[in-house]
DNA sequence: GACAGTTAGTTCTAATTAGTACTAATATAA
DNA sequence: TTATATTAGTACTAATTAGAACTAACTGTC
């Protein structure tokens, strides 16, 4: 009703919605391809970070995918029930465990990581390379000033969101 | 291990990647003071969002917050557990639910509000307004990129994201 | 008024999320 | 060697998320 005229009007806000917006956007886009796929949005980053590889830790794809150790046991749980990923146990340190595609999983990243990336081409094809940078940039100074801020000592292991994962 | 050389490289993937990057950023900066304060992000952005107001139907708060109906409901039961908002019928609509702030989460507001604002300035205070500007632009840009794209009938109603509410 | 279609909010499920606590294994240092 | 600290992964909780199904109430047309 007001709209609030008496409140600080700070710059930042508008900036800080539309970076809601974008990001709810992309996950909305993405993700409904992806559900149609069969996959969940984390679970299509798991199996695109695994695509092309002999697998990795859960802390390497941890760090890849951008979720949290807490999470990637119950992600991979449920893949590896699909039989889609399976676990082995590290040679090198007995604490850690390797994940890998099975065939199947890796028969499921040849069918859908080359689909997913079209329908991303749907979206952003017309993004000529100069505007893409552009982009880029704005994000990476944004995400810099975040971290930069970050005074809390308890920061350190925060991840989550999905689906940029992806090999390379 | 083979870095996927032979793979498509796709330009806009690393773009999209910093796009999860800076978003993961926020909401690790602006979450960890929210919940400081004794709130989840969406709850925060609630009480934000209905600050200042006379409240507003779930409809519109849903609208305002990003956050869709169905998450709605448990978000405002928990604010409502904890004596911060009330529901009351409309007088207009007898579908629709007024939400709206009581005393104590009023008082919650006035306190809160102030000292998110001064947090998020911790981190975005220098940025000036054209950088900001840019920032924004490019977000919409790429926001309307995937909305354009968006082929799909049942794409309606489809929200979510956090904390950039908040009146005005 | 009746009837069909739409809208507002709730309920339910499966999955993800952050966060914490926990176990086991490794690394470091005394 | 022993003690301490760190690291990798799991287990657990509370909350959020999308999505679909559902009820109740509104809107239109006839």
């Amino acid at each position: 009703m007001l709209e609030n005229t008496a409140l600080p009007h700070e710059p930042f806000l508008p900036m800080l919605r539309e970076l809601a917006r974008c990001y709810q956007a992309f996950e909305a886009y993405s993700g409904a391809h992806v559900r149609a796929l069969g996959l969940t949005p984390a679970q299509f980053d798991i199996v695109a970070t695994l695509g092309n590889t002999a697998g990795m830790s859960f802390k390497e794809l941890g760090e890849r995918t951008l979720i949290t150790k807490g999470t990637l046991t119950g992600v991979v749980d449920r893949l590896e029930t699909q039989r889609l990923v399976r676990r082995s146990a590290s040679p090198e340190d007995g604490r850690s465990m390797i994940v890998s595609l099975t065939p199947a999983g890796a028969r499921l990243f040849d069918r859908s990581f080359a689909a997913h990336l079209t329908h991303l081409r749907r979206a952003l094809g017309e993004l000529g390379p100069a505007r893409l940078q552009r982009i880029e940039s704005a994000l990476r100074g944004l995400r810099e000033a975040f971290e930069a801020a970050e005074p809390l000592p308890a920061a350190a292991g925060r991840r989550m969101v999905r689906h940029t994962g992806g090999p390379a």
